[in-house]
DNA sequence: CGACATTCAATTGCGAACAATTAAATGTGA
DNA sequence: TCACATTTAATTGTTCGCAATTGAATGTCG
């Protein structure tokens, strides 16, 4: 038997869901990346880790997975990945055998300049203002910190 | 040799990204979505094509794939999944043998009742207050729908 | 010092996500 | 009607993402 559509149903309605939005605009975010990170031989996990290690080299796996919320189940095969393409270097730390340490290849570091064009061209296919951008970015980055603050109960 | 951060690699650094702000809070959303769907039986995924079927039932594969944004590579595995779960059935459509049509089982409509509560304790753990929600959903699906019309190019 | 817990990476197994290909059904035009 | 293109799901192979477990190194407390 039919229903009518009620007030009761809009929580359940797709398009009201905030966190379809969000992950669909990652998927969508994803395909406009693939393009231009296809020329870099990356995917767009791997070049988050790039991101991180061109900021700060010599970086153990933890603290990687910290900054970009992965854990070790999916770094440790990216990594591999990324060591077999040259890129990266995988080292146990001497002073803590417990950690591997992650440093940039000459080829890894001069992955950055080759790099160099691909926030511009995202920047474009958003086609919004940089200070747009910026003040979506700090809404959404606040809503997923208390997002992860709920997580640690 | 060192170098001095410089304007130049602003563009390039992690925090500087609202596309690693949209992916990871994406995940966050995943992990708070996780204990109340494992009580449904559903993954996060699942629970999208739980309802676009709860909004309208007997849907061919395609449209639940054009609602989503995904495609039969996902949906076909997820549907079965769905199916050995008991909660929809899969057949051929008479009037176009090559669609398969997606209707909800007895299980899979009763399910919706369960899931009545889930979009309130998302809500909670916003911690946002709902006109602020709307708000940035609207600009997260304008967003998303700039970055989609790029694709198609 | 020695039992114990903690930390860290690796591993295993499962479920997405997507590109590329395949195969069947349908539509189209000569 | 018949060749051909298009549409639709399914399949295959690769890469994430995460829970759960393992094993080695380290830290802690009696």
């Amino acid at each position: 038997m039919a229903r009518k559509p009620s007030a009761a149903d809009a929580p359940l309605r797709l398009d009201n869901q905030i966190c379809f939005a969000v992950y669909s605009a990652a998927h969508a975010f994803n395909r406009v990346y693939k393009p231009l990170l296809d020329r870099l031989g990356l995917t767009y996990p791997q070049y988050l880790v790039m991101l991180v290690l061109w900021e700060r080299d010599d970086v153990p796996v933890k603290e990687i997975g910290e900054k970009l919320f992965l854990d070790s189940g999916t770094l440790t095969p990216l990594l591999k990945r990324l060591e077999a393409a040259h890129l990266v270097k995988r080292t146990r730390s001497s002073e803590d055998e417990r950690q591997v340490l992650i440093a940039l290849t000459p080829q890894g570091h001069a992955l950055r300049e080759k790099a160099r064009s691909v926030p511009q061209s995202i920047l474009a296919a958003t086609d919004c203002s940089v200070p747009e951008l910026v003040a979506m970015k700090d809404e959404i980055v606040a809503l997923r910190d208390r997002l992860n603050a709920v997580i640690g109960d």
